[in-house]
DNA sequence: TATCATTTGTTCGTATGTATC
DNA sequence: CGATACATACGAACAAATGAT
């Protein structure tokens, strides 16, 4: 049949053709493609090879396998959801999030302690070890069933200043940001943008697909002399998901910026 | 040894097991994990179990592994290149931007004509198959090695309209900014992020590492009237690499967005 | 430079378990 | 229940990369 020679490894060709047949339209997205024997007999290789292969494709993210059933060439699409992430205020003082309304609350909000990390100390401008209000939420999208992962957390420091803040730590984000916007802060707000593959309880939590990455946004708000109040997580899988940022010129020159 | 039963599959048990093993910090980064060899007399499993066990902790992003070495911690840094999206404008007109000098072309750009995809067609408000201008460039962050490819998108219809745009398909963002400005536009910018797993050629490119997702940046250049002129992709791993955008509230009703 | 031991990569074979229909 | 298909597990052999001798 499709016999090839190049890249080395016999797995790696078929995973090629396979690959090939699969972008070429041959394999239409959502169907079926041949089982692994009808493989082995097309390439005229083993059943390890075949697997070697489907699992080299795997990784891509290009196929899905069910066990009993057969491997599906992915719908590739592009994600369901975009993430608008704008922060909007309106006269009487509420803010507004686009995307803000859509997420149900999958389970009950669990609120902890906890201190800070390498990580999240850095982002909050504090040392490792620094004592954290917490609360994590499982968010869900009902319209197309996407699941993210929301976490709060705010430092005891800020907690002293604002008391308000520590007495529900639960609360939605836009109720936070009219909490200090009432006690006269002036808020801006800084976002990070990560992907990385997920943790094995992060894949269950989120019901993601093999070779699904996550994005994970840490979101910071500032106060007026940019020091930092509250930090917010949200991690969804980046099959469903996208998110959107408005960029304006703004008149200060740039420095450059490292970590 | 460390006998365990509980998730079904063996290799999984074992991936388990050298998971905790790296988390409680008995396997430390960047240390040489025990060879294929001790870890089946360790385990008591067949060698296939063991890579089973290997290839998922792979996937995971867990574990590195180097041919006629052996398997190592990865060091699970966090990214070492922040990239700020942002756009400054001096006083003299000129553009400027953060990280915008950081990168070195690895080669020279490749100028091309092309039609707009689905994706591109969308971002820019066009049809499928429409004509475009385009630009690839392979960078290079030599203080850190990074790589990532970029790729402008003119169409046509703008070229036309700004005929300064087409002569010189392959310059840097910033002077694309300045010429329309001085044509009279106001710009503004939006930006998509995207995380997917790399298509082999991206992988090769880039030089990434296994279970490497990469971020996969949109940003459309606007017209006063919002009609989009530019479509700039940035593609890099985020092994290496996050960014990050400012917020500040604006004082406009938000409303919900969907794609 | 050349050789060798170690370690991972690739490929075959075979058998059995389990999910789907 | 049976047929099909993927998942798991063992065994064996050779190839290829690495580092040290």
């Amino acid at each position: 049949m499709s016999e090839i020679q190049r890249p080395g490894a016999l797995y790696q060709q078929v995973a090629a053709a396979i690959r090939e047949a699969i972008l070429s339209g041959e394999f239409a997205p959502d169907s079926l493609l041949p089982s692994e024997a009808q493989l082995m007999a097309r390439y005229e290789v083993s059943r390890p090879t075949v697997r070697n292969a489907i699992a080299a494709l795997r990784a891509e993210g290009l196929i899905d396998v069910r066990h009993g059933k057969g491997s599906f060439v992915r719908s590739s699409g592009q994600p369901v959801l975009t993430l608008e992430r704008r922060i909007s205020r309106t006269t009487e003082g509420k803010f507004v999030m686009p995307n803000g309304d859509i997420w149900q609350e999958a389970e009950a909000p669990a609120a902890y302690r906890a201190r800070t990390t390498k990580d999240t100390g850095h982002l909050l401008q504090l040392d490792t070890d620094e004592a954290l209000f917490g609360c994590d939420r499982l968010l869900i999208d009902p319209s197309t069933g996407t699941r993210a992962m929301h976490r709060t957390l705010i430092p005891f420091e800020v907690a002293e200043i604002v008391p308000l803040l520590a007495e529900e730590p639960c609360k939605r984000p836009a109720a936070f940001y009219r909490l200090l916007t009432e006690d006269g802060h002036k808020l801006s707000w800084s976002e990070t943008v990560r992907a990385r593959m997920p943790l094995p309880d992060e894949r269950a939590t989120m019901k993601l697909p093999d070779a699904t990455p996550i994005l994970h946004l840490a979101r910071v708000t500032h106060d007026t002399d940019n020091r930092p109040l509250i930090l917010e997580e949200l991690r969804v899988g980046a099959d469903r998901a996208e998110v959107s940022y408005r960029i304006t010129a703004d008149k200060q020159p740039a420095r450059r910026a490292r970590a």
